[in-house]
RNA sequence: GCGGGUAUGGUGGAAUUGGCAGACACGCUGGAUUUAGGUUCCAGUGGGCAACCGUGCAGGUUCAAGUCCUGUUACCCGCACCA
C-alpha cells in the first residue's frame, strides 16, 4: 500500500481535533514542563516556512517530555496589533479587527496542517478585549508605582509610519519596518521607566541558563558602566560635571566641549560672545538626524564658545570650551571632558582645532594617534601624584582623589534609555488614562476596563502626528474619574510590543475574567521552562517581557524574578539567490550581475522576498510532500542555531525517507520480541535521539534514525524492532507514526496512541558493539583497520595489528619502540630505523 | 571602531575528553525492475595513475590536531561618536 500522507494527516489531525490528547492539566500531579515559541504576528502573507523552524522544533521537545511523563503546556496565540494590518485596513477599506480575524484563521488553518501538539483551547489573541483589558491593567499597575510617566522629548519618527519609535525600532537610521528615514521629532510621550530595572536586567542573567549570545547582546545593549563624575569650575556663575570612565586621563584634558542641545547654552546666551555662531551651530545639529551625525563621525564640527572658561582641576589650567555634536545628550550629562592623548574622537576633534595634546599614559604615538591603552598596565607620566602607576591603579586613586577633594564621585551610567511606549497609530491597544485640567493624568478606575479601542471612520495616520483617535471627539472627551469634571483621553496607543510583554502568562489561565492570571495557576505553571525565539527579538520582546515580569514580581503579582528558565534561539531560513554570480555561465554574465546586483550578487542564499521569487510557501510544500515531511525536512536542513537555506530538491531526501519507514510495513515479521541483530542500532539509536532532542540537534537525531531504518533493511525487523523505531519517530512525524501503529496493531496492543506511550530506554552496556573495527596506524598515518572483540586488552591488540601485512610491510628494517592504544579505537606503532 | 559568530567534498551538513575526517542526506555516474518514471532496488562517488595530498591561510605543541596554542585573511550578524 502507498503512503497516503494526504489522507493519514487529515485523518489523525481530525482525531486529535477531538480528543485533545495536548491538552494541558493546571495543577496536576505529574511534574510540569512549560515549553513556549514566540507567538507569530498573523500577517495577511500566512505563515512562512522560517516559523516551522522553531514551532517543529519545539512542539519535538514538548512531545518527547510529554512521553517522559510531564504534564506539558505548550501553547499558541496571535501577536496581533501592529501597523501592517492597520495599512491593509487603510488601502482595502476593511477594519483591521476583521483584517486580523481573517489572518488569524488562515494561521490557524496552517498551523494545524502541520500536526503540532499545542493546546487550542489556550489560544490567546493580544488584540481581543479579554486580553487586552489586561494589558491595560498591569499598564495601570505601572503607572501607579510611577514607572510610566509622560514628557516632551525628542522622539524617533518614522516619516513613512507617521508614527513614534522606540530606539529598539530604529536600525541604521532607518525604520525597522518600513524602511523609510526616521527623523527627530518633539512630541509628548508616555515613558516606561525600564532604565530603573537595567542592574537587575543585567544582574539576574547570571542564573539564567539563556545561550550565552543572548546574555551578551541584551549586556551590551543595557551597556553599564562604572566611571566617575567630575566637576569643573567655569568663569560663569554655574560649574559643570562630566562623565568619565577614564579619570585617570584628567590630567590629559585640554578643553571641554558640550552637546548642541544642552540646555545650559541658553542660560549663557549672554555670557557667550559669539552667540550667533553658536546658535547656527546648534540649528544645523537639530536638522541633522542621528544617524546622519554618526555618518559624519571622521568629520568633527564644533564650534568655540568665546568667552566661556573652564579650570582644570587638577592642573589649575583655563580650558577652551566647545560645542560639538560629537557629544550626545542623552548619555552621561551631555558634556565631555577632551582628552586627545587618550580618546580617538577627542584626538581628532583637537587635531582639527589646533588643541593641544597631552599624553598621560606611555606607551603610543601620540602625534599619529590617540593611545587607548588596551592594557591597564600602561604607566602614568605627566600626571602628578599618579605619575608611576599603572592604568589600573590610578583609575581608582583618582576617583578616592576627587571624592576627597569634594568635586566628584563615583557614578553607574547606562547606554539604555527609557521605553517610548507611545505610538500615534489606531491599532493598538488605548492607554486607559485620562487627562483632567484639575487633577492631571488620571487612570480610569479598573472596573471601567477594557477600555475599548472606538470604531473610526477613517484609520489614517493624521499628518500633524497625532493618533487617529484624536478626532473622535465623542470618544475623547469624558470626564474625569477623580473629580468628575470635563477631562480628554490619552489619544496614542501603545506599541505592538505590549500585548507580547505578559502573553506566557495569560496562557496559564486564558480564560480567568477576574484576574490576569489566578495565583494558583501561575504558581504550578511558572516560569516558562523553555523558550526559543529569533535573536532579532533580543532587545526588544525578550528584554521589554523581562522588564515587565520584574515589574509584576515587585508587586507580588507572580512568583519569580525571571519569566523564562531557558532561552534558545533558531537561525533564518534563506531562499536561493537568484542573482548569485555563481549561477552566471560567462564572465561577462558575472560581471553584468555584478554591477547590477552589487554586493548582494555574490551571496548564493538570501532572505525569501516576492520580489525575488524565491518566496516558499508552507502550503505548497504540505500539499506536495505532506505536513510530516515539512517537519522533518524543516529539522534535518542544518545546526537549528544556523541560518540555512531552503532546497526544494533536498526536501525529496525526507520524502523519501519516510517512504522507506512506510514500506517496513511490507517486511516487518509478525514477532513483538526484539530481533537480537538489531539490539545494539535500537539501543544506539534510542540514546542519540533523547539526548539530540534535548540538544535541539535534530538533524543528528534524524540522522540516527536514517541510519536505524537502513540497517533494518539491511537485516530485516520484527514488529518489536518498529516498536521502537515508531516511538523515536513520533515526536518528528506524528501522523505517519500513529497510522502505522495502528496498523502494525500496537494501538489495539496498548490501547494507546504512540505519543501516549512512554519514551523508550535504553541499556547502555548494548549500545556497544560486540566486535570493534580499531584503527592501525604506523607513526600516526593510518595503514589498516582490524576487528577485535570489544575491550580486548591492549597485548592483543598490538598483536593483531602486526599481523595485518600492510603492517608488516612498513615494518621492514624498523624497530617498534613504542605502541599507544585508544581502547576499541585505534592503535598507533612507533617504528624506527633498526641500528 | 566595539561585541558575537562562521570557514570541512559538486551541495546541505556530521565528527564526546585531541584518536579511522566527510556520518546522514542532496546531486551525480553505472546497473536492475518497469510501457513509463519526479517510482523502487543494487553498486560507486574528497583529490591524484601512483607514492601521497586533503578541514580559509602561515606557524607551533603532540605518537596523534577540523578540534589545543600563536599569528593572519575573508565573510556574516548585532551595536556604533555611549566619553
Amino acid at each position: 500500500m502507498k503512503y497516503d500522507f494526504a489522507a493519514i494527516e487529515k485523518k489523525w489531525q481530525d482525531r486529535w481535533e477531538e480528543s485533545k490528547p495536548y491538552a494541558a492539566v493546571t495543577g496536576d500531579p505529574r511534574p510540569k514542563f512549560f515549553g513556549l515559541i514566540e507567538f507569530p504576528y498573523p500577517s495577511g502573507a500566512g505563515l512562512h516556512v522560517g516559523h516551522p523552524r522553531p514551532f517543529t522544533a519545539i512542539d519535538i521537545v514538548t512531545r518527547k517530555k510529554r512521553m517522559d511523563g510531564y504534564n506539558v503546556l505548550f501553547p499558541i496565540g496571535y501577536d496581533a496589533f501592529g501597523l501592517p494590518t492597520e495599512n491593509y485596513a487603510i488601502k482595502n477599506h476593511i477594519h483591521p479587527a476583521v483584517v486580523t480575524r481573517d489572518n488569524i484563521a488562515n494561521f490557524t488553518r496552517q498551523l494545524k496542517m502541520l500536526g503540532y501538539g499545542f493546546d487550542w483551547d489556550r489560544c490567546v489573541d493580544t488584540t481581543d478585549p479579554k486580553y487586552y483589558k489586561w494589558t491595560q491593567w498591569i499598564f495601570l499597575q505601572m503607572f501607579k508605582k510611577g514607572l510610566a510617566y509622560k514628557t516632551t522629548m525628542p522622539i524617533n519618527w518614522c516619516t513613512s509610519c507617521k508614527c513614534g519609535l522606540a530606539n529598539e525600532e530604529v536600525v541604521e537610521g532607518v525604520c525597522e519596518r518600513c524602511g523609510s528615514p526616521v527623523v527627530r521629532k518633539e512630541k509628548s510621550q508616555w515613558m516606561l521607566r525600564i532604565t530603573k530595572y537595567a542592574d537587575r536586567l543585567i544582574d539576574d542573567l547570571d542564573d539564567l541558563d539563556y545561550i550565552e549570545r543572548v546574555k551578551i547582546q541584551q549586556k551590551n545593549w543595557i551597556g553599564r558602566s562604572y566611571g566617575c563624575e567630575v566637576t569643573f569650575k567655569t568663569n560663569t556663575p554655574d560649574d559643570i560635571t562630566v562623565y568619565t570612565t577614564r579619570a585617570d586621563t584628567l590630567f590629559g584634558t585640554t578643553y571641554m566641549v558640550i552637546s548642541p542641545e544642552h540646555p545650559l547654552l541658553a542660560q549663557w546666551k549672554d555670557l557667550i560672545t559669539n552667540w550667533d555662531e553658536v546658535e547656527a551651530y546648534q540649528d544645523a545639529a537639530s536638522r541633522k538626524s542621528d544617524f546622519e551625525r554618526g555618518e559624519l563621525n571622521k568629520d568633527k564640527s564644533g564650534v568655540r564658545l568665546e568667552g566661556i572658561e573652564v579650570m582644570n582641576p587638577v592642573t589649575g589650567k583655563v580650558l577652551p570650551m566647545f560645542v560639538s555634536d560629537y557629544v550626545l545628550m542623552g548619555y552621561g550629562t551631555g558634556i565631555v571632558m577632551g582628552v586627545p592623548g587618550h580618546d580617538q574622537r577627542d584626538w581628532d576633534f583637537a587635531t582639527k582645532f589646533g588643541l593641544p595634546i597631552v599624553e598621560v599614559v606611555a606607551g603610543g604615538d601620540i602625534t599619529k594617534e590617540a593611545f587607548v591603552a588596551k592594557d591597564d598596565k600602561a604607566i602614568m607620566v605627566n600626571s602628578g601624584f599618579l605619575n608611576g602607576m599603572t592604568v589600573a591603579e590610578a583609575i581608582p586613586a583618582m576617583k578616592q582623589y576627587v571624592i576627597e577633594q569634594g568635586f566628584g564621585r563615583e557614578k553607574v551610567n547606562y547606554k539604555l534609555r527609557d521605553w517610548v511606549f507611545t505610538r500615534q497609530r489606531y491599532w493598538g491597544e488605548p492607554i486607559p488614562l485620562v487627562n483632567c485640567p484639575k487633577c492631571g493624568w488620571v487612570p480610569l478606575d479598573e472596573s471601567e476596563l477594557p477600555l475599548l479601542l472606538p470604531n473610526v471612520e477613517s484609520y489614517e495616520p493624521t499628518d500633524d502626528g497625532e493618533s487617529p483617535l484624536s478626532k473622535m471627539t465623542d470618544w475623547v472627551n469624558t470626564t474625569c474619574p477623580h473629580c468628575g469634571g470635563p477631562a480628554r483621553r490619552e489619544t496614542d496607543t501603545m506599541p505592538n510590543w505590549a500585548g507580547s510583554c505578559w502573553y506566557y502568562l495569560r496562557y496559564m489561565d486564558p480564560h480567568n475574567d477576574k484576574e490576569f492570571v489566578s495565583k494558583e495557576a501561575e504558581e504550578y505553571w511558572g516560569p516558562v521552562d523553555w523558550y526559543n525565539g529569533g535573536m532579532e527579538h533580543t532587545t526588544l520582546h525578550l528584554l521589554y517581557s523581562r522588564f515587565w515580569h520584574k515589574f509584576l514580581y515587585d508587586i507580588g503579582a507572580v512568583h519569580t524574578k525571571e519569566p523564562y528558565a531557558k532561552r534558545t534561539s533558531h537561525g533564518m531560513i534563506l531562499g536561493r539567490n537568484p542573482h548569485y554570480v555563481g549561477y552566471a555561465e560567462t564572465e561577462e554574465e558575472k560581471q553584468a550581475l555584478i554591477e547590477k546586483y552589487g554586493s548582494q550578487a555574490l551571496r548564493p542564499s538570501v532572505k525569501m522576498s516576492k520580489s525575488l521569487g524565491n518566496v516558499v510557501n508552507p502550503d505548497d510544500v504540505i500539499s506536495e510532500y505532506g505536513a510530516d515531511t515539512m517537519r522533518v525536512y524543516i529539522m534535518f536542513i542544518g545546526d537549528f542555531e544556523k541560518t540555512a537555506t531552503w532546497s526544494d530538491e533536498a526536501v525529496k531526501g525526507s520524502k523519501r525517507f519516510l517512504d522507506r519507514v512506510w514500506n517496513l510495513m511490507d517486511l516487518v515479521k509478525d514477532d513483538f520480541a526484539v530481533t537480537p541483530e538489531n539490539e545494539a542500532v535500537i539501543h544506539k539509536t534510542v540514546k542519540k535521539v533523547g539526548d539530540d532532542i534535548e540538544n535541539l540537534k535534530m538533524n543528528t537525531a534524524i540522522a540516527a534514525l536514517m541510519t536505524m531504518v537502513n540497517e533494518f533493511y539491511a537485516r530485516g525487523l520484527s514488529k518489536g524492532d518498529l516498536e521502537y523505531l515508531l516511538l523515536l519517530l513520533s515526536p518528528f512525524a506524528p501522523h505517519i507514526v500513529e497510522e502505522m501503529w495502528e496498523q502494525a496493531g500496537f494501538a489495539a496492543r496498548y490501547g494507546k496512541m504512540a505519543m501516549q506511550m512512554d519514551w523508550p530506554k535504553y541499556d547502555e552496556s548494548k549500545t556497544v558493539d560486540v566486535v570493534k573495527e580499531m584503527a592501525v596506524q604506523v607513526n600516526g598515518k593510518l595503514r589498516a583497520t582490524i576487528k577485535v572483540p570489544v575491550d580486548s586488552p591492549d597485548d592483543v591488540v598490538i598483536d593483531a595489528a602486526c599481523a595485518e601485512d600492510k603492517v608488516k610491510r612498513q615494518m621492514e628494517g624498523m624497530q617498534l619502540v613504542k605502541t599507544i592504544v585508544v581502547k576499541n579505537k585505534l592503535v598507533n606503532l612507533i617504528l624506527k630505523p633498526a641500528k
